[in-house]
DNA sequence: GTGTATAATGAGAATTGTTACCGTTACCAA
DNA sequence: TTGGTAACGGTAACAATTCTCATTATACAC
């Protein structure tokens, strides 16, 4: 019974599937959605409590992975998942090498033009199409620095 | 004794450090800079064979991971290393969304000055202290296209 | 509703990549 | 040489992830 309209867009890309739209996945969901960068499998599990165990929880990520739900990212060897940007928008990464924290920011959209720009230039220079980008940021956050 | 030149500039960084380039070091360095991207450690000691054992491979990489003679590259719960950029410049990566392969690419200096004064902007927006970006541009390779 | 086939779950075992440990070996300086 | 320290290599320990399988929930047909 999804209720907010996240669940409702969420419910429509997995029936499309056959994939159902479970309890559990919809707890996962909302967890991903209320923070503000991926998470990774023990921050999740610490967030949403037993009620899912991290068994479960690895494989209901796979399946939202696979379902385009959900998108993973590595870092030191841990793999960390967001809602995937058609769910969460589009956005760019601040990676803290210290502690592999990673926030989501959102840019300017005068910023964001210049980055699309440049991405575009690339893309006449190269052979390649491209479609969409990341710029990862790296160094310290607030706390470490 | 280092010969190649690439040799020399790790020789004189670790040695600046104070860490020896024995040449277990010396072999790996010569493997990375034989290979056109970032390998993991089974990948590189396949490469190498047993002349370096695989306990000793990680504490290597470690190494001069720490003296910034390497940088790690994650992807999907695997570690890869590349030569950093100061010995291999400075590059980006064309990501293929079909067949997951990903090219490296260099920026004419025109382009890169963008991204940098995008990035340094970020980091006056943010309380984050940026040191370094990678823009991972994503889309077709020609040979998906 | 009831039955049935199938998807999803949960607990733990197994696997895999990585790190820690520790006795041995190689290197450098006196 | 010799003594001190860095590096090595084999193995055990570890942590993140995947697999297994018996159980439970769900959707669909009747």
């Amino acid at each position: 019974m999804p209720t907010t309209n996240l669940d409702r867009r969420v419910a429509s890309r997995l029936s499309e599937r056959d994939v159902r739209y479970t309890s559990g996945r919809q707890i996962v969901v909302k967890a991903l959605s209320e923070v503000d960068g991926p998470r990774s499998v023990a921050e999740l599990s610490e967030i949403i409590g037993d009620s899912v165990p991290v068994s479960s929880l690895y494989r209901t990520l796979a399946v939202l992975e696979d379902a385009g739900v959900v998108a993973p990212h590595f870092s030191k060897n841990l793999a960390r998942y967001e809602l995937a940007e058609w769910l969460a928008g589009h956005h760019h990464h601040l990676v803290c090498v210290e502690c592999g924290t990673i926030d989501d920011i959102t840019m300017p959209s005068a910023l964001e033009e210049r980055v699309e720009d440049i991405v575009t230039e690339i893309g006449s220079m190269t052979s390649f199409s491209a479609n969409n980008h990341a710029l990862e940021v790296e160094g310290k956050c607030a706390r470490c620095s």
